[in-house]
DNA sequence: TCGCTGTAATTGTATATGCAACTACCCTGA
DNA sequence: TCAGGGTAGTTGCATATACAATTACAGCGA
């Protein structure tokens, strides 16, 4: 019996498990988006908190990982690589503990040039997905945003 | 202009990237089923593979990466830290550049054990989500292996 | 002003992910 | 039988991700 508890059970996740959909499709889309990023040596993860923080002007990590339902110390690290390259920069600020940061002109140059790449995977995720998509993954995250986050 | 420019390709893209928001998604949902496996010691993207191993009876390399569209190179890392854990051994194969693996009693045992986890998260993440997730990620899905896949 | 509590961010550690390059092996044709 | 081309996996390297623990600082109350 128990070789046929573990069939139903393999069976019930293989066939509705909603985090492996969800990861199989993150897999193949962010590889799109990086592939059309590639040759402005960006990847769609850094490209999002380059658009967060230039939305924001200037961005506070938290803030920045509330919107982005990023942990704190993933963003740091992100953060950390992307001042490396230029493309933030620190603000100073009157609480010694904060660590805010903006797009440096560079940072704002590569977002520019890299626009195109952007629209070019977007047009395939469309195409790959469905046009609804967008609409589907908005009402998600609305709700994602309603229930109530602990993250 | 350039500031207009800058501007109008950043309100476009965090108004409707998909890879933003999918991504966003997959982390908030990962979390949801990694926190509800962590008392077995276990995450959703092991239990992915164990699920996959299960189905397969004796599982190809190659065929699961096809199946889940994962990198071989990533799969042969996590497998590596399953078979260290005691959950997955390779079988033997008249081809030897072949390694085709399948579960060891050990891992049907905490595949069983953590199926009730697993049932926790999936209900969280149709509330969270909604119950039409599932079927809109299959209709996605469906759609991914038909439209033509490179990797 | 001192100590306590809470907050912001960083650091240590582990896993997941993919690209490029490589190794090991198979098979076929001369 | 052996040389070439193709296939299956692995390894080097870089990034992304999160949890736990830590550091550094702010602000409040006695």
């Amino acid at each position: 019996m128990s070789a046929n508890q573990l069939q139903t059970a393999v069976d019930t996740i293989a066939g509705e498990c909603i985090a492996v959909r969800l990861r199989m499709l993150n897999r193949v889309v962010t590889n799109l988006y990086d592939d059309a990023l590639r040759p402005f040596g960006l990847k769609i993860s850094q490209m999002n908190i380059l658009v967060a923080a230039a939305k924001m002007g200037t961005a506070r990590p938290a803030e920045v990982c509330d919107h982005l339902h990023l942990d704190v110390s993933t963003l740091s690290r992100n953060v950390e690589r992307m001042k490396a390259r230029g493309w933030l920069e620190v603000v100073p600020d009157v609480d010694g503990r904060a660590q805010p940061f903006r797009l440096t002109a560079q940072g704002r140059r590569l977002l520019l040039k890299a626009a195109p790449g952007w629209e070019k995977a977007q047009q395939q995720a469309e195409i790959v997905l469905g046009d609804g998509i967008v609409n589907q993954l908005n009402q998600a995250i609305r709700r994602l945003n309603t229930v109530g986050h602990s993250r």
